[in-house]
Order: structure tokens, then sequence, then C-alpha cells
DNA sequence: CGACATAATTGAACCGGTTACATAAACAAT
DNA sequence: ATTGTTTATGTAACCGGTTCAATTATGTCG
């Protein structure tokens, strides 16, 4: 089939391990030698196999990423960071998602470790049904994992943005204008989805705001949640929040569009926060109030952590890494 | 290290090939026996090693998807599209993208082939200094591959649209009502790029309408490069154009920013329409008339080919699928 | 010129699976 | 009891690299 490495050895008549020296550039091989190795490789458009070297080193020089949707332009950004940071290191990233499914997730996992993938980073699903007892595993194994958010109970290396804050941050900003503030959650499969309402629920409880309980919907990641969440809630009879915060960007898109069908005007009639800062924002019919979360250095700052990590299985068990987001004031909070 | 095939045949009392057989399912391996050793790969967490079984039966079950910009939100379509065939049918996507520079595609693919993959989905770059030579040789070899986007002079398996068509039927829309039409053009690299433009030309020269050399601007892909190009094209002096057909959606999205910046209205000063359709078109601040373009099905279609042509090399050399693509006209483009 | 150090090269085992073939065991038929 | 047939399991080679100890070639020096 393709070109192996005794291919080239008996073209050039020397032994596999005399071409294997050659191209690690290895010392101890003579300059005419080396010269003809490399000659015989070029004409045969000679490509080692890395299977065959991985096999051999137990390394694939390749992680794993499993994100929690691939149509999410956050994830996309998170993506870039990681892409970038592994390529320019010489690492090749396999592609996991979930799709918001403990199932997904789980198998995605598996199937990376099982092609020896050098370390993962996961942006894990939480809450019910979600069984994480395969990450416990591999935190046991000392297998190289960073996650993008903490999972209970389990310490891993962990990337993320202190979403707590960051929801407390968003809620008070509304809070200096409005005083009955819903909730439109994301997944609750998702960690964020809880740290980002924890954040709300304090801020509302510091300015001494009730927390309403038909105000806090679940509503989901995608505009169309956001949508519908929207009609739902303020199509229903009685008074209404006058502002709302939503768990990320997509669903606040959604909620505006809901509240413009329904002859609501942002911000005047309803304020709407966003989170997550995906691009856009600002191009939006409403320019969108947003938490910018550095979704790009989250990524990066993930891969390199890993790949450290990777390198020394030792170092860096338990890292806490906590980027800055903070909260950009546009249009849809400001009349 | 990990637990090897070894480790459960010892414990197992049984020889290696027996378990192979088992884990694979083979008949011919007692009621028993299978049992047993299914029960000690169970309490071991055994994960066969897919890198020895690629090693040693010579596919990987992974392909390679090269694209050309992570971080823009049709290449998430295409992207998911090829995941989800790819995931239900058992393979892996490694990932690879060259951000627009050839060097980078280049290496991309060249990494993918050394990791083996069954496959290969490009969606490659073209023009001035981009060799693909090398993509030629795997066409040569026989490997399989897909491109999203036909290559000039290399027959590959093509999954497209029909861009010069599109583009005509987006700028036809345009002529309707308007006389003179700029042109914000994508990458030079892209051969899309190419195409685009050439619909738009025979659209111009259907109706009849010249075609200014400076309304033909290079712009690029992101939203920046649209709001740079707005802003140069329609602060020049002098009469200008009355719409603009965009290489895609972002660049549209700029252009829009940059006109209302130069107190320009759209769509009562400027028409603008976008191409590729991606999500929040309909969110925008001028909701934009845009080509929609089947990203998902564009990314799964093409998946489900290279799958087919991996299965039997000898089938389906030379496809060439194209996709619909249909104009949907929003406010862009209507007052 | 022989002894010895050094440089260049090779042989063989190994990584963890798969697989063709050989062998052993179980059982039926004669 | 012998042979034949079927079923279950084992042996060993192989995939394409890496690695290290062993070997051979080359060079230095007394």
């Amino acid at each position: 089939m393709s070109i192996t490495i005794n291919d080239v050895a008996q073209l050039a008549s020397v032994s596999k391990a005399t071409v294997s020296a050659v191209l690690n550039n290895r010392p101890g091989i003579s300059r005419s030698t080396r010269q003809r190795v490399l000659e015989i490789c070029a004409r045969l458009n000679y490509r080692p196999s890395r299977v065959a070297r991985s096999l051999s080193v137990r390394e694939t020089r390749s992680i794993g990423l499993v994100i929690k949707e691939i149509d999410n332009p956050f994830f996309s950004k998170v993506m870039k960071g990681v892409f970038d940071a592994c390529t320019s290191r010489g690492y090749t990233v396999l592609l996991g998602s979930s799709e918001l499914s403990p199932a997904n997730e789980q198998r995605s996992i598996s199937t990376l470790i099982q092609q020896r993938v050098d370390g993962l980073i996961v942006s894990p699903l939480q809450g019910e049904g979600v069984d994480f007892t395969y990450l416990y595993d591999l935190r046991r194994e000392n297998y190289p994992l960073v996650t993008l958010g903490a999972i209970a109970h389990i310490p891993t290396n962990v990337v993320d943005i202190d979403n707590v804050e960051a929801a407390y941050t968003a809620v008070m900003h509304l809070a200096e204008r409005h005083h009955r503030i819903a909730c439109f959650n994301g997944p609750a499969s998702s960690a964020h989805t809880q740290d980002r309402f924890e954040g709300y629920r304090r801020a509302l409880e510091e300015k001494g705001l009730p927390l309403h309980h038909e105000d806090v919907v679940p509503a989901g990641s995608y505009v169309e949640n956001g949508y519908d969440a929207g009609k739902a809630l303020f199509s229903a009879p009685g008074p209404h929040p006058t502002a709302v915060f939503c768990y990320n960007d997509l669903v606040a898109f959604g909620l505006i569009n809901a509240l413009d069908e329904l002859g609501l005007r942002t911000p005047d009639d309803v304020a709407v926060c966003g989170f997550d800062g995906v691009a856009h924002c600002d191009l939006a019919r409403v320019p969108l109030t947003t938490v910018q979360v550095p979704a790009y250095e989250i990524g990066r700052t993930a891969a390199l952590l890993l790949i450290r990590q990777i390198g020394d299985k030792e170092s860096f068990l338990n890292e806490r890494i906590l980027l800055e987001a903070r909260l950009v004031p546009r249009q849809s909070t400001y009349s």
C-alpha cells in the first residue's frame, strides 16, 4: 500500500534503524548516509506512519477536545484557541462533542481514549443523569485532563471564568434600573447554568429583590429556546418582568425577537442581557449587553495547560485558572 | 502503563487471539470463554488501543477535515454535518484548518496523512501561490478525498453549491432595483471568491450594466473586512453604488455597520446582500438578504460520500454533487 | 603496526493489536 | 476402537515504526 520505512531502508541500502535515526535527527549518522536517506525519502514521497510511531513510543501527539455544541459560536472560539495552541506545538486535535447529551459525552471520551490521545480537554456536562465516574477514573489514572468548568467532587485542572461572579455583576447592572428581573436558564446539564443562576440569585438577594419562581425559566442555549421561552413568559397574563438575564447571547437574541413580535420593545419595555460575547452582539438589531467571555483564551490556556501536563505528568495536577470576563453594556439594557 | 490485551488474556488464561476474537464478535468462541473474557475486560476497564489495531488492519476509522476558518459560522455548520455523519458511523474526526494560508493547508493535510486518516475532506484554497500538487498526488494514489468546491485541473469528489449560479441569482435580484452594484470579494485564495464574482459579472452583463472597476473590491471574509472596505468605498468622493453584493454574511454585516457610521441607511441608501445564510442573519440590525447555503448538508453529504469511497475505493472517483442554495430576501434589499 | 577509542551502522526485540493456520478437544458415525 | 467432522483455542507472524546493545568501520596514537 503506502511507502514504509523498509522501502526507504532497502533503497538506501541501510537498516531501518538508520533511517529512523536520520528522520529523528539523532546524532551519529554520517553526512553522506543522512543525505542519501533524505534524498530517497523525498523521491519516494515517504510519510512516516504516526500510528506506528505512536504504538512504539506510546504517545500520539494528539489531544481530544470534547465540547458541548459544535454549532455554537462560543465553542468555535474555544476550538480555535485550542487548535492554534496545539498545532503550533505539533499536536493534532481530535474532535468530540456531547451536543448536550451525557451519553454522547461519555461515548466521545471513550472513543478518544481508545484513540490514545495524549490528553483531553472537556467542557463537561453536569446535573441530573450525568455520570462522570469515568472522568473520575481518568483522574485517578493521572490521565492528563483539563476541564472547562469545574466538576463537582472531582479535582481537575480547570480553566474557566468565574461564572457566579460574572452573572452577579450582570444582574447587578440590570438591578440598577429594574426591580423585577427574570432569568432564562441554560441547559440543565450544564454546570454553567447552575453557576450563572447562582450569581443571579445572589444579586437579587443583595438588592433585596424578590425571586419570583415563575420568572426563572429553563430556556436552553439556542436562539429558538430564547424565542420560545420569551413568547411563553411575556404572553402570559399578569405583570411581567422588565428585564431578563439570559444564559447566553443566542437565547437573548431569540428573546428579543419574541419580544418584538409581542410588540414589546427592547430596552424600553424589557431590558435584555446576554452572556458569552459571541461575535456580532454589536451587530444585532438591538446591540446586546453581554458578559464578554474570553473564549479564545480559555481554549488556548486549556491547551497550553494540558500540553504542559502531558510533558510532566506530576505537575499541575490541580490547577484552577480563572480568566477575566467583563460586562459590556450596550443598547439592550440602556435606552 | 495502560491495560493491554495481554493482561486480559493472562487473567482469563486464554490467548490474545481468543480475546481478540471475543472483542470482535467473531464466531467460534464458547459461551463460557466469551463471558469470562468480557467480565475481565469490564473489571480491568480495558480499552483496546485503536492505534495498535490501526497499525494491524491498516485503517484508522478516522477522517481528516480541513476547513478554511474555524471561527466562521458557516464552517461550524459544515463541521457539524461532517461530525454527525462520521460519529454515527464510527469514524473520528481529526481537525485541520488552513486559516486561509496555503502553507497551513499543506501542513494540515500532511499531518493528517501521517496520522493515516482513512480519507480527507478539504475545503481547498485556490489562487495565486497555492500549490496543490500534493492534492493531485493524493488523487493519483487514489486516496479517498472529497473537496468542498472544485479544484482547477484536479478531478475529485466535489460537494458544493453552484456558486456562480447562486451569485448570479442574488445579483439579478439586486439588479431589479439598482443599476450600480458593487462587489465585495472574499479572500483571493478561495475558489468561491472567483465563482461568486463570476456570477456577479454575468448578471451585470446580462442586465447590460457596466462593471465599474472601482466597485469590485477585495474585502475578505470577516466582519472587519466588510467594515473597512465599506468605509473606504463609501467615503471616497464621487457617486457611489446603490447596492453591494458581498462575498459572505459577515462582510455584509461589517458593511452595514460602516454605512451606518457614514450616515447611509440600509436598504434606502445602499442595499446589501450577503452569502452563506449563517444563523442570525434574521437577527441582525437590518435583517440580511442572503443566499442560504445548506452548510450542514454539505458537510454531511461530503462525509457520507467519503465514507462510501473509503469502503469501496473504486467507486465514485469523480462524483460532483451540487446542493441547492436559495436566495432569501430580507429587509437589507427591500425598503 | 597493533591497541584502543570513537564514530557509524545494524540486529533484534518491542509496542498492542489482528489473522491465517495449526492444533487440540469434543463428539458422532462407522 | 478408529476415523472423521466440527468446534474451540493457541501459535506465530505481521503491521511500521523506535530503541538499545552489539558489531563493524574509521581514526588516533604510541
